[in-house]
DNA sequence: TAACATTGAATAGCACGCTATACAATACTG
DNA sequence: CAGTATTGTATAGCGTGCTATTCAATGTTA
């Protein structure tokens, strides 16, 4: 009756998760960035001036994870905030200058290291790997191993 | 100059991570434990009476991360500390009775949520992907990406 | 329209990662 | 042996995840 853990899929990823993100933050650091205001930003950069609320969904956080983050920006000056037109509860995250212009450098980063954790796999078996990843998230989501669909 | 975070290995490892670990606290979370706590517990039933050092390096974690979720886990009663025979400035990490007695119940938890996560590949792929995980996780950390070896 | 439900955001409080420090005990070295 | 280095823990402070709660604004409906 033992858990080996050098064979769970979730210890695994958790390890891994670590180790991206400490790389990642290395390389984002110099700009002053984090690994996940970095996700953030790559949303806003797809699309500037959305609401919390739809950045929460995108990145699959909850709204009061990605309310503390977004305070966090705005301490740092990587966004700010603009009133909805229709909504007045509402606000509309935008890209600050400073932050509309890390895009090229973040994105390189962030595309090396991504490279780099492929590196551990041969060539041939790198595009397998992104798809079962891809794979098992999608099946973890649409509540795998939860009873009542 | 876009990224696509469906593709990235670092951030569909770390979905995968909160995923498994939700559902891991959800089927742990009756018997008083954590999703952390489980893996200290699941290396001191292994073997008993280890040093705060040992258990951190075991499981790949900084020191003072150890620290807190020990004195975590001695405030909820799971683990107990004993003097080190022959070093005045450590301690053995013992298991409580009742911590003793959650290994088979905790690690058959643990054992299922793993097979759910691998339950989104069909079944002749989830030994490739356990192994690739675990190169790939290897390979990052012996200094993957690190410049000076 | 008045009452109720829903939605967007903020906040409190917790777990568990991290780095940086501090301190005592032990080990090494001149 | 004295002085210095190393080792084992603890603690402070922070980021980023979570749940639960609150509050204002908006929608719905009797």
């Amino acid at each position: 009756m033992t858990f080996d853990k050098t064979r769970s899929a979730g210890v695994l990823a958790g390890e891994l998760a670590r180790l991206y993100s400490a790389e990642l933050q290395r390389r984002l650091a110099p700009l002053g960035l984090s690994a996940a205001q970095f996700l953030v930003l790559s949303e806003l950069w797809s699309e500037d001036g959305q609401t919390q609320r739809a950045l929460a969904g995108q990145l699959g956080v909850e709204q009061a994870t990605m309310a503390n983050t977004l305070a966090r920006m705005e301490r740092d000056h990587l966004i700010a905030r603009k009133q909805h037109p229709d909504d007045r509860r509402s606000q509309l995250v935008v890209l600050t200058e400073v932050a509309r212009r890390l895009e090229v450098v973040a994105v390189t980063a962030a595309v090396e290291v991504n490279e780099a954790v492929l590196e551990g796999l041969p060539a041939a078996e790198r595009e397998l790997f992104l798809s079962m990843l891809g794979r098992v998230v999608s099946a973890m989501r649409d509540g795998n191993g939860k009873q009542q669909a």
